[in-house]
Parts: structure tokens; sequence; C-alpha cells
DNA sequence: CGAATATCTATACAGTGTTCAGATTATTGA
DNA sequence: TCAATAATCTGAACACTGTATAGATATTCG
């Protein structure tokens, strides 16, 4: 039961924050991160263009909330994704490492302005790398990898760091027109020799 | 001898459209892609905001124009890099290689923002990516690494979106705080391992 | 109920991209 | 050589932007 969400009392919005970064969102997704305007969102709320400053510094901190919740979102959609893998033992653990990168690859692709703004330095991410729900995903799947024996401990060193590397790099170029489209299978077949992955 | 760089008379500019992208490239460097204006660029070079619209349609297309130059700078910075390189034979073909990858990570962090201009969205890469300086220099240096023996035909296929995405991708995230500094080397021995180097 | 507080509006200001008429300079051709 | 023409840049104007401030309105709590 939404318990505040849609009082709309007319002058008191009832979740005002949470109606700004969702608003920004539709707009980002439309016209891209730079092109969005403080006054549009407030536009789109229904709002005055000086009320976001109950909730956010600047437009920045804005930007910065959005940029949060759309890397959170990410990694859920990259959640359910793997949770959506049905077969087991070794061959789930390659199915979901697989499902893990797809997916992500996929919501670049469907959502580039959203994307950019995440990447492109909108945002700051103050949370530290490691404590990212991405990052723990990347590391349970490499773990999975390892414990059903598919690579070896010492290939799995540092194995976050390449596999991120190179699935972002893929979807990143892919976006900006710089690579063609068909070549992320590729990458994923490139990051399976670099794990020593059978 | 510069042919007419240096004019300036008074109202005639003498060569007001490079003029305009230095400007930008200053100004982008020290304040990022986005917090770019039009008219603080007119400003820096002595010139009235409308002035700039006889060498380009709109802002978005004078940064397009600027992103062109830095991508062909970051591709000659490559080149200069892999031009020092003194070894040889199989030894030379390696050194390049990573003299390559290097240059290109090392200009990323030295110039965040003007690496974001060029990736971040902001400016149309309507050339063809094979077309690109950057492609060909990984293309050459990919073939000199077969024609060394340190790489094998098969494993060099595809070999340039490997080793772009994973540089890249290793680039923007280190760039936005999202991975650690000096997980640059984990990459590239992964890209190494990908391509079966020995 | 009334006072204190949280929330939002109205107004204002400097700065933005962009347009267009006109001023200034360079170039051309008879 | 010198008008006519073309290229280049300015000035003023427009609607729009982020942001600060003062005040209006609603909610909460004694």
């Amino acid at each position: 039961m939404a318990q505040k969400a849609a009082l709309k009392s007319s002058y008191h919005h009832g979740d005002l924050e949470s109606a700004l970064i969702e608003a920004a969102i539709s707009l980002v997704r439309k016209y891209g991160p730079d092109h969005l305007s403080l006054r549009a969102v407030s536009a789109e709320v229904g709002v005055s263009p000086s009320a976001s400053y109950h909730y956010f510094q600047d437009k920045d901190s804005l930007v910065s909330a959005v940029g949060e919740v759309l890397f959170e979102q990410l990694a859920e959609m990259q959640e359910q994704a793997i949770s959506r893998i049905t077969s087991t033992g070794a061959r789930g653990a390659k199915d979901r490492f697989e499902a893990m990168g797809s997916a992500y690859f996929k919501w670049a692709l469907a959502e580039p302005n959203l994307y950019r703004l995440i990447f492109g330095g909108f945002c700051d991410h103050h949370q530290s790398h490691s404590e990212s729900k991405a990052w723990k995903l990347l590391e349970q799947g490499l773990d999975n990898l390892v414990r059903e024996g598919l690579i070896t401990k010492s290939a799995r060193q540092g194995g976050e760091v390449m596999v991120w590397s190179a699935v972002h790099g893929a979807s990143s170029l892919i976006i900006e027109g710089l690579m063609p489209k068909n070549s992320f299978p590729l990458v994923i077949k490139g990051v399976q020799r670099s794990l020593g992955m059978k």
C-alpha cells in the first residue's frame, strides 16, 4: 500500500524527491544527460523550479541522485536475468555468467542516454566500487565459475576488472558508433579465453 | 611559416574556425564537456557570440568538430609512443603493442574531460570505425604480433574489438572512479591471455 | 486551537543558445 | 582604380537556463 505516494494535495506533493528523480530519468532518456533542464523536470512534475532546492543542493546533485538510482537499476536488471536461468551445475554457472554480461549489454543498447548518464562523468559515484551491487554480482559470478571448476583460482585473480572493462568498453564503443553492434559476442569469447574458461 | 594564422586585423580574425575549436578544447579541459558555453568560447577568442555561427551550425556542431580533432590527437599520441620504441623483432612487436595501450590509458587519465567529450556521446563520430586512425593502428599492431609469431592467426580474429573494448572500458571506469587506478596492468595481462600471447 | 515547522511559490538576476538586421572589411571585375 | 559584391563579424533581441531570496501555504505538534 503506497503509504504517501499519491497524496497530490495540490500544494504539498507527497513524495517530491523521488518524483523529481523519476521525471529526470524520463527526460534524460529522451534528450540525453546534457540537454537536461531542471526547469523542465519541475514542469513535468507540476511544481515550481525552486521547489527542487529543498531536496537537492543544485542540478548536478539531482543528476547524481539519478545516477545512483540508475546504477542500482542496471544491477537489478542483471540480477533478474541471472535468476531466470534454470540450468544447474557447471552449465548453470556458465549460463548465469553469460546472462549477467548480456543483460548489461542489452540494457546499455536499449537505454544509451541513461547509460551515458551513469558512466559519462555526470554524477559522482561516491560509493566505493567494491560496495556496488554490480561489483558484488561479478564477484559471485566468478566465484561460481571457480567452484564449478570452469576456471582456475589463479585465472580468477582480478577477473572482475577484466570482465567489467571488456563488457563496459564494448557497450560504450558500440553505443557511440565506434564499433559494429555485432562485435559483442566476440568480446564475450575474448573474455572467456582471458579467463581460461572451458 | 604560418600562412594566415595570426593576421589579427581586428575585425577579421584570420582563422576563426580553428581558434574556436582550440578555445573550446581548453575550456572543456578545465570545466568538462557539460558546462561548456559557446559564449565563453567566443569571449576567449575575443569575438562576438554570434560569430561562431558562420562556421558551425550550432553549439553541438562545434563540439562535434572538437571531438574529431581530439580523437585524431589521441591516435597521434599513440603513434608517437609507438615510434619511440627501439626494440626489434618479437620483442619490438610486443613492446609497441603495449606502448599503444599505455599511451591510450595515460592520455585518458591525464585528460579525463577531453576523454569524456570524445566517448561520452557529445559528438557524432560520422566517420566509420574502420576508417579511424585509432582502428588502423590497432590493426597493424595485431598484424605485427602475428608476423612475429606471438599470436596465431585464429586468435587474432576480432582482436581489435577485444583489445579496444578492454582498454577503453578500463580507462573509462577508472576515470569515473568505479575501478582502482592500479587495475590497468591486470587488464593488459587479461588482453594478452585472451590473445593467447606468448 | 495556535505556534512552529516543513513545503512550495513568486519574483528576480545573471548567464545561456540562437536569430537577424546591419556594420565592417576583403575581394572581385570592369 | 574604384565601385559592386561577397565574406566576415557585431549588436540587440528573444526565449530559456540555474539559482537565490522572500514570502505564501499547508502540516504537525504543544
